[in-house]
DNA sequence: GATGAATGAGTCTTCATTCAT
DNA sequence: AATGAATGAAGACTCATTCAT
């Protein structure tokens, strides 16, 4: 995942795969028929993680607000958290050709459903209020996709701050009110970025294959 | 910019470029000395370009929230105008490294300095309130990145349209005020988006070299 | 046999030939050391049992025509019901080197010789007539051998009638005579076809070790 | 050619070949896109030297008997003079898939048709007499492929010689008559078999591509 | 300005074989 | 008897680049 990120899949070998993860090129083939099958393998278990964390937050948070603000700390978090396969999913999609390509895409379809319908109802609802929902949407979540460009855990913003002013912005962004007063993050009873982060931490580790092949980063 | 766009630089062949461009291999070394030098290119076109469009749109404007809603339309049209371009730029630093690399990222920072001396001034003047100035930044310059991902000029919306909707989510999003009143886009004297659309343009099209190689699109 | 026949020895991998068999690939090295092993098991085993039934339909006629007739008999008949063991042989002797090429040259020499003493006796009792006996062993050697190609069990000729044609035009391209008389095939007490094909699929079953290997053909 | 009769198709490298013609690997690359598509060469340009020389020497003889001789005569100088292209080609076929196997078996078939016509006629005519048609001419055809596995132009027999004798054992394999009484080659008006060599040796040449790919035997 | 020939390093992938269990 | 993990060498093929013309 590192390499793929850091390189772009095109730019990466095989033996450089193998030689990071500390096994033989051709051992590398006795788990996964092609490098393809390996790219997918990555985007499929990252896009599955995402949905699980944003459900998962999503059901204990109420009201368009809430939830918009459970999406983005949860999706800003698993950037952060997980950016190196966040990219991939984000930038590696045109090497994928085919049935891999419509599977990928239509994960990335149903994670993205959660955002659209969290949104038409704040609009419905009069919560929000942007000239254009699809666009919010897709702004709102590139916003987010940002992250994994340059966040860094060494860095001297911890994540949770992140992602409360990445919920921060897109609450605004919507001109999320109440009453006519404008909500602003504290109001909310939202699960508390710590939490989002817990939550994102246990989608992420939950994919690990017990018993699967155990391979040591260099 | 096309197969760097769709492809990416390093699954895009040099005989793919020459053939797309309806030369051959051998003819396209006559003009740069290796693919990456095409590349770097680009690169330092797209950002000049970015650069001298958004200048131009911000002497035009006054204010902080005039002057970011110029930034927000002038990038958002470039992305949409020129979106094989600027997907080039964002996604392909990886592939270079040494020189070329720093004086891409010394454009782009140049590039980038311009929204960052705007945001610092609304948020010292006390017209833009957000939890962190350059949080902000890189999620706007993000939310408008996006754009070059999915618009497509056949699609249902116009050009204009797209820009208003993020100029609008931006200013939303900093929360931009005067005298306690949220600021809309239609309260400034910013330059309209047909006037952005134009200064894009012209920034683009100024590039051409005349005399250069002609080449034509496959 | 079949994948070597089918494919050739050098285009079939071991894999394959385990997949075919039922088995592992790793099994098999449980009983033939070496993919070369294997060929060479076939091919000695296929020119045993055509020496064998050559020798045992000599053995049961009389006068260089009758042994003649037999030999051809036989020898078409292996071919036809041993199509693919028949083919490796004829095809893949290049794949052997040292010894393993010596011992398999030695056999089909053995088998040969046969034939070789049978047309030197037609020959020199004048029973036959050719410019020359090697170029007419040869000859009629390999256009039997060429019925492994063609033959199909589910076609519309019984490999007895096969057998009859092949020897018929065998005997008149010697010239088969007596007496001044041409040798038809019907003159001869030569073993008859049918009794032929007994002998052949008794030198090839005999084969068959009992106890060894149970291999089922996919 | 002579790796793939030497060694086969499958069992020969790309390298291999390259180094016997003393070239690059890359550079045979830039002249067929495939290692299959050198062996469909080949092979195309084999059977279509046949079925020349065939053509050729057909127009020269007159009757059943002198075109049967005529066909055996070219054909056994064919695999004699040109033995690795007419290994490969009866060897290989199984290498091919798809329409590239399709049309070499129909370049075969054309060339067999020449066969099938000549005997057939000579079975209406009365002149030949055989139990089955087909069965003489696979017979007989394959009889003169062997031809291509063991001779040699270093060794006692000229190739006419060898010609001479196959057309003698196929003339008598058919029984070949005339008013009774059987007919030899010496009977017939066909042409010499030196001249079937130049018509042979003709038809080859004329396959080169005059400024073609110019490799050299290593 | 323009091209086709030419190449060496490198691509992904396969293969026969070994080994620990 | 039986297997899955593991590997090094080699497979066909591609690629960016150079060069003579």
């Amino acid at each position: 995942m590192e390499l793929f990120a850091k390189k772009g899949f095109a730019a990466t070998g095989i033996r450089e795969i193998a030689h990071a993860a500390g096994i033989t090129a051709s051992l590398l083939y006795h788990y996964w028929p092609t490098k393809e099958d390996l790219l997918v393998d990555i985007m499929k278990s990252a896009l599955t993680a995402s949905t699980t964390a944003a459900e998962d937050a999503l059901s204990r948070a109420e009201g368009p607000a809430s939830q918009l603000a459970a999406l983005i700390g949860t999706h800003t978090v698993a950037q952060a958290l997980n950016a190196h396969e966040a990219l991939v999913v984000d930038t590696e999609l045109r090497a994928l050709v085919g049935p891999p390509y419509r599977e990928v895409v239509a994960l990335r379809r149903k994670y993205e459903d959660l955002w659209r319908d969290v949104i038409e109802e704040g609009c419905a609802s009069g919560v929000f209020s942007v000239n254009d929902g699809r666009i919010a949407r897709l702004g709102l979540l590139e916003m987010c996709n940002g992250v994994a460009w340059w966040y860094s855990p060494s860095g001297a913003l911890a994540i949770e701050a992140v992602a409360r002013s990445m919920a921060d912005l897109g609450l605004s962004a919507v001109r999320a009110q109440q009453e006519g007063r404008a909500i602003s993050l504290d109001d909310l009873e939202t699960p508390p970025t710590s939490v989002l982060v817990a939550i994102v931490e246990s989608a992420l580790r939950s994919r690990e294959r017990p018993g699967g092949l155990r391979v040591e980063a260099s």
